[in-house]
DNA sequence: CTGAAAGCGCTTACAG
DNA sequence: CTGAAAGCGCTTACAG
């Protein structure tokens, strides 16, 4: 690889002359900078990243902290992030933890050793000390779906709601009973589905109905035996709402073996929808959430911050993305 | 943040002797070493990894290059790679191309700036000669999933025998009319999908039966809408064999559109079934390829090229992996 | 308009 | 066992 003292010797000029053609930096003679460019293009001369980010103190990378990719929302904003960085210049390192505080703080950690310049974080929230470490010492830091620690910025869907407006619109088609297929409520954006809904039942006089069984939350399977068990607990259940696509698709299954008609038995509802939704035999109604969105303004506040200039940077900003009803076959 | 030269003045050392005491290289005291490792714990100091980059020539750091990971295998494969890679202290960038060559090529460019030691690549082939160039210059490269570039090294699934088996597999079931929703021919996978449903028919005596719309391939829309297409030239078609999944998806929905039963009036089946299959209301029977385990032999095998001395860098190794038939209940 | 020098934070021969 | 020096590839004041 061609470095910027090879090109300098091509061009017969010092290698500070070359940086400053190639930086439109200062005065450079047009013909000198003729030689240097014509140097450049016979070397394919490419700058190295790393040197100019150890001099500049910037490394025009970003982290994105997820928990995975696989059948879950985090593959759109992983995806729509990296394209808004890319399109600013940044590449996007990609870090998956699983939801396991270990992994995460062990992938934190590494990120403290001047990989990057900011980081995008669904985390675990057993974190929130570090990640307040990370961002005092100069990482730019943004929290996304995942809102756990309010002095740092995020950008999420209004989860509270989404709860609050499914009920709301079953109640409307006439559900009583209605179940709820939630997750960790040690996370943001579950309890606060909870809370929407526990709010709604409240106010139309309805009973809370939740379940839980011993399976990963963001799962077909946690779908499929919370609705096996919510029918053997309350056989005349009239809907199900689900925390997001997967689980909905779980109960769709389990409905269908047990016989059950969709939505004339028993209506279903997403509370996290996402494409796959209207791709399913029994469509899936769901409050929809834009989650490519959340991820670009994510990638774009994250960038904002890190370019600020040092002591003006902004304070935590909290930005939420309404979602929005759309009804399908199975509601 | 703390840097060596800050532990090195609190150890009351020198710089050299940190490094030493800190990667365990040459004799240091133990007694140095001690006051050393307390200095480090109180700055919480954490080595600059540019700078041991730019001084070593190694980054830790690979790159992932793939369409896109929404409900695709490729979100599988990636996030299969970053956790391989992770656990052998590499990190790992991600860039999504859409399958567009000019992004792709863009990308290409970038990691020419010594950002990364290697390239995990499933491309266009558009940029196989970038590719090319980027290997002799010193980058490690592996394709994934897709193999266009025979000089590279590749972790693919053998989707030539996918398509024959299938093939083989419907004939068994007494199906005589089987159409193809396949997609880009330019693309290895496909092109091989293609080959060995060719290839078979003729061996069956029956007849070919494609077909192609005007929409992104890798969709639910593709699928439907082939399958309409294919309905409507073919109404006696006996089973339908789509490419990937989220195609199936969509041919189930429109066969279902049709008031079509599967698999009574015709069968379905997918030739690189994903976890999803497992989760339909009528359930995919598919050649099931193992994405995960194709991203982390593809990691491994990269890391495995960055880590070899120079001068024995192995030659190109083609990694092939079976699919296997798992029955479910659309066929 | 151009060059020489210092320095980003580290590692690695080389003396001693 | 330890320190001084050179250097990875770049940028940026500073002279001239």
């Amino acid at each position: 690889m061609a470095t910027l003292k090879d090109v300098a010797k091509r061009a017969c000029v010092d290698v500070s002359t070359v940086s400053r053609a190639l930086n439109n930096s200062g005065y450079v003679h047009p013909d000198t900078k003729a030689r240097i460019y014509k140097a450049v293009k016979e070397l394919s001369y490419r700058p190295n990243v790393l040197a100019q980010g150890l001099r500049q103190g910037k490394r025009h990378t970003i982290a994105v902290v997820v928990p995975r990719m696989n059948l879950t929302t985090f593959a759109d904003v992983v995806q729509a992030a990296e394209e808004e960085a890319r399109n600013r210049g940044y590449a996007t390192l990609i870090c998956n933890t699983e939801d396991d505080p270990k992994i995460e703080q062990e992938s934190l950690g590494r990120l403290r050793n001047g990989f990057v310049d900011g980081i995008l974080i669904a985390g675990t929230s057993h974190c929130s000390r570090l990640l307040r470490d990370l961002h005092s010492s100069g990482l730019a830091v943004v929290q996304v779906i995942r809102r756990q620690e309010p002095r740092l910025s995020s950008v999420v869907a209004d989860y509270q709601t989404c709860g609050y407006e499914a009920v709301k619109y079953l109640a409307s088609r006439g559900c009583r009973r209605i179940g709820l297929i939630n997750g960790d409520s040690g996370l943001a954006p579950y309890r606060e589905r909870y809370q929407g809904y526990s709010r709604a039942l409240k106010e139309f006089g309805l009973e809370e109905i939740t379940v839980s069984v011993d399976k990963p939350v963001n799962t077909f399977e946690y779908g499929y035996f919370c609705t096996e068990s919510l029918l053997d607990q309350h056989p005349h259940l009239d809907a199900i709402m689900a925390a997001v696509d997967i689980q909905g698709i779980g109960a769709l299954r389990a409905l269908k073996d047990r016989q059950m008609s969709v939505p004339r038995d028993i209506r279903v509802i997403s509370l996290t929808g996402n494409a796959i939704g209207d791709m399913l035999e029994t469509s899936l109604t769901a409050l929809e959430i834009p989650s490519y969105e959340i991820g670009r303004k994510a990638a774009r506040m994250l960038i904002e911050e890190i370019e600020a200039p040092e002591g003006a940077k902004p304070p935590a900003q909290h930005l939420s993305f309404a979602a929005t009803l759309v009804e399908r076959e199975s509601s």
